[in-house]
DNA sequence: TCACGGTATTTGTACATCAG
DNA sequence: CTGATGTACAAATACCGTGA
């Protein structure tokens, strides 16, 4: 069976299950209500549906087996994935529902009829992409070969003996060893409404029924272990998909005419964000999120790729001092003018704006020519495995060190005032003479000291702040500073009236909330205060924004700004196809874009992706691959990114195919992708980060955030035009991630476990920003729409 | 337990600059 | 001229502590 090796492959050979998509309670719902032709109108859409949902979801049993005549499956047959111990509540039942059976996707399951006449209707949605979490079962023996994730560099296995330190940065990995693998496919249907999502401002939001859809159990059924690796090549969904939101954004890609071979067929991208596999015996903490789901601390004998430099701690130490700090610190910040004595600057030539203050000469970059500086350079049988073993041979000879603070660096030279006006209307063209003279850090150290408190103490303290909120409040407080002056007001001790009318002004500007409470914050930081309180603590200051906030309310889209089918059909055309043909800049948005999709990551994280043989290793044979990111970047949550630093990803149909499809589902597979991408910039290469630039002028050179977010749009727009579409107005890059993370909830993925792949500390953030509606109907639709022909 | 406030940090947008 | 990149600023996102 063709789909058996490809399934297999996909998965690793090594899963115990996999949990294909929830067994959504409103599946059935839509399944009759629906047809797969149907235009859903978003509008019709109640959003207080969503709770109602939210609470349907709650239902460990699905309904949808009650309307899935047909069908050789017990009413409690899905009731398996309610198990949050690990084991199945009803035995070795299949992990599979009937949505996943009808999709090329699904896996037989022996003892049950999956052809029912019932599969492979209407029902299912073309473009759905879901994401399905995968865990290794409790005690399950382990037979992949894919066992890399004992090699991660953070991984107490290895070379690196027990009791040998771990980097700081790492050591909290070791505490959360859970295997997330996050599977994205398409042609699985979304239950109607089958969302959670939860009221803006809801910050805890546990969503037991989240849970209550992992098929932990089924780890110990060999049915499921059969349903994983013989997937049916039933019928698949070949009807047109529904549009996920009705949204002036989402156009209905009937007419787009994506083949089913692309559209319709499984993408089964594996997605592991694989937190450091701990070694059996490494101290454990055991926290509720591990639950002993992770082999290695199971115990489970898991094979190894042995790799030298895969482990070996100078690898990391190579790695690591490559970096200056956080990635970020790539992006250079000018600071206040008023940080740094000034000194005659250049005028733009365009006599536009604020000139950024030239960087400190010490450069940031060091170029090593050495082989032996760089780890890269080695021989590594299995590391960075591009298929040309000559591409590793040429990998990063440019190393950069400094210091880990170089995200904000001295400038020697100071910018020249002009161009752009000041926030709150002050305008940048005053004297030198008025400017003030301490800023941010300067004036709260002072006041810091004043108080009595060593200068390394105090040092201390502020080093608590980001470079960047440094950066970023320097540039504030110097605005609220400048505006003191023009007034004869000491900014550091001015009264609250002087506050709150700055910030008055700020929100007269039109400012939003968040960027007025940010400016209150910078001041807050400096302002030496009234008494025992801050300016933040004041009653009046908060009474004041608290105003603002009502009058600058913040709304976010319920429905997802693009259609995830729509850019990976164009993903999977020209120009990003032929790969291997087409120009390094769109294998470059290409990639860029199925990491981003697949790894629910931010640009911040995929920036800090390294090719550095301790932290990329793809399988020569594509079957896989795991990328970390430099040990040395800090993430914007640490605790929470700490727990899935490693993404492991799982190739999608490598070949040889066997069918047309599956070589049309390749197209896809980003463990080629990212293959192709590290070996062609192999030799151009002038950094270990991932992601370098594809411009003539700055060929090789690393990627920063920013930039990585305007490729990532790039690519969306593309994959838009080139499927025949306009692309959507207002692309965000970070769109993906709520976008890929809602698509893994309602493929049944936990909320845990959907927060633990995209480094989220709680269901909350998920909730509150991300959550979108990517269900393929509505409710009224569902229910009240013309029923489906079977 | 949960909602909210306070704070920190990251990402997006607009525009300038530069090189091909 | 055009596209890629840099920069400043605005906006959004994230998390922790606290109190009801």
């Amino acid at each position: 069976m063709s789909g058996d090796r490809a399934a297999a492959t996909a998965h690793g050979g090594n899963e115990g299950f996999i949990l294909l998509g929830r067994s959504s309670p409103v599946r059935s719902v839509q399944g009759r209500g629906v047809t797969a032709n149907q235009e859903v109108d978003r509008a019709s859409v109640d959003p207080g549906v969503f709770y109602k949902l939210g609470k349907e979801l709650r239902s460990s049993i699905p309904v949808d087996c009650v309307s899935r005549g047909g069908v050789g499956r017990l009413p409690d047959e899905s009731t398996f994935v309610a198990c949050k111990s690990g084991r199945s509540l009803h035995g070795d039942l299949p992990c599979t529902t009937p949505q996943d059976r009808e999709s090329p996707v699904s896996h037989e399951t022996p003892g049950h009829d999956v052809r029912s006449p019932r599969c492979g209707t209407a029902r299912l949605a073309a473009h759905e992409v879901l994401a399905t979490l995968v865990h290794p079962p409790p005690g399950a023996p382990d037979t992949s070969e894919e066992t890399y994730v004992e090699d991660s560099p953070f991984s107490g296995r290895g070379p690196r003996s027990l009791g040998e330190p771990l980097h700081p940065l790492t050591r909290g990995s070791h505490r959360t060893s859970c295997v997330t693998r996050i599977c994205v496919y398409g042609c699985v249907t979304v239950g109607v409404g089958g969302h959670v999502l939860v009221p803006y401002g809801g910050r805890s939001l546990a969503l037991p029924h989240a849970r209550a859809h992992k098929c932990v159990g089924a780890y110990d059924s060999e049915e499921c272990d059969q349903t994983l690796r013989r997937p049916s090549r039933g019928p698949s969904c070949r009807s047109s998909h529904r549009q996920p939101g009705g949204g002036s954004l989402h156009k209905s890609p009937r007419g787009s005419s994506i083949p089913p071979s692309v559209a319709c067929r499984h993408r089964f991208t594996v997605l592991d964000t694989c937190p450091p596999a701990v070694h059996q015996g490494h101290l454990h903490s055991g926290g509720p999120e591990c639950s002993g789901r992770h082999p290695v601390e199971r115990g489970t004998p898991r094979l190894r790729l042995a790799s030298a430099s895969c482990t070996d701690i100078a690898d990391l130490d190579q790695v690591r001092g490559t970096v200056c700090g956080s990635v970020r610190g790539s992006r250079k910040r000018s600071v206040s003018p008023v940080v740094f004595p000034e000194s005659p600057g250049r005028t733009s030539a365009r006599g536009g704006r604020l000139l950024t203050p030239a960087l400190a000469s010490s450069t940031p970059l060091c170029v090593s020519t050495s082989p032996s500086d760089s780890p890269s350079l080695r021989p590594n049988s299995v590391g960075t495995a591009l298929g040309d073993s000559g591409g590793s041979q040429a990998l990063v000879r440019v190393m950069v060190s400094g210091p880990a603070s170089a995200s904000v660096r001295l400038p020697v030279e100071a910018p020249v005032e002009g161009g752009r006006p000041s926030p709150g209307g002050w305008d940048n063209q005053t004297s030198s003479g008025n400017r003030p003279t301490a800023v941010g850090l300067a004036a709260e150290r002072s006041r810091l000291e004043a108080s009595g408190l060593p200068h390394d103490v105090v040092a201390t303290i502020q080093s608590a702040r980001a470079p960047s909120t440094i950066a970023s409040y320097a540039a504030k407080w110097a605005a609220f500073q400048k505006w003191c002056t023009e007034r004869n007001v000491q900014a550091l001790s001015c009264q609250l009236a002087d506050v709150l009318s700055f910030l008055q002004i700020l929100m007269d500007r039109g400012l939003a909330f968040s960027t007025i409470k940010t400016y209150a914050a910078a001041i807050s930081s400096c302002h030496q205060g009234f008494g025992d309180r801050s300016v933040f603590n004041h009653p009046l200051t908060k009474r004041f924004l608290k105003g603002v906030r009502r009058n600058r309310p913040v709304s976010r889209p319920l429905f997802p700004q693009w259609d995830l089918t729509v850019v990976l059909h164009g993903l999977s055309k020209a120009p990003f196809e032929p790969l291997d043909q087409v120009s390094l800049k769109f294998l470059s948005l290409k990639t860029a874009l199925l990491l981003a999709l697949v790894s629910v990551k931010r640009v911040s994280d995929l920036t800090a992706l390294s090719v550095a043989p301790a932290c990329l290793r793809i399988r020569e044979d594509g079957g896989s691959a795991v990328l970390c990111p430099n040990p040395a970047f800090v993430p914007k949550s640490i605790n929470a990114s700490f727990k899935s630093r490693s993404i492991s990803l799982a190739g999608l149909f490598p070949p040889p195919h066997n069918s047309e499809e599956e070589a049309a589902s390749h197209l896809l597979c980003p463990v080629r992708a990212l293959a192709r991408y590290v070996s062609r910039t192999s030799g151009i290469r002038r950094s270990q980060n991932l992601f370098v630039h594809y411009r003539e002028s700055s060929l090789g050179q690393a990627l920063t955030a920013q930039r990585l977010s305007h490729w990532l749009c790039d690519a969306i727009s593309l994959a838009y035009t080139s499927s025949g579409q306009d692309p959507p107005e207002a692309l965000r890059a970070h769109s993906a991630r709520g976008i890929s993370s809602s698509m893994a909830l309602h493929s049944g993925v936990s909320m845990e476990d959907i927060c633990q792949a995209a480094s989220w500390a709680s269901p909350c953030s998920f909730t509150r920003y991300y959550l979108r509606d990517v269900s393929s109907g509505s409710i009224t639709r569902s229910v009240l729409g013309p029923q489906q022909a079977e």
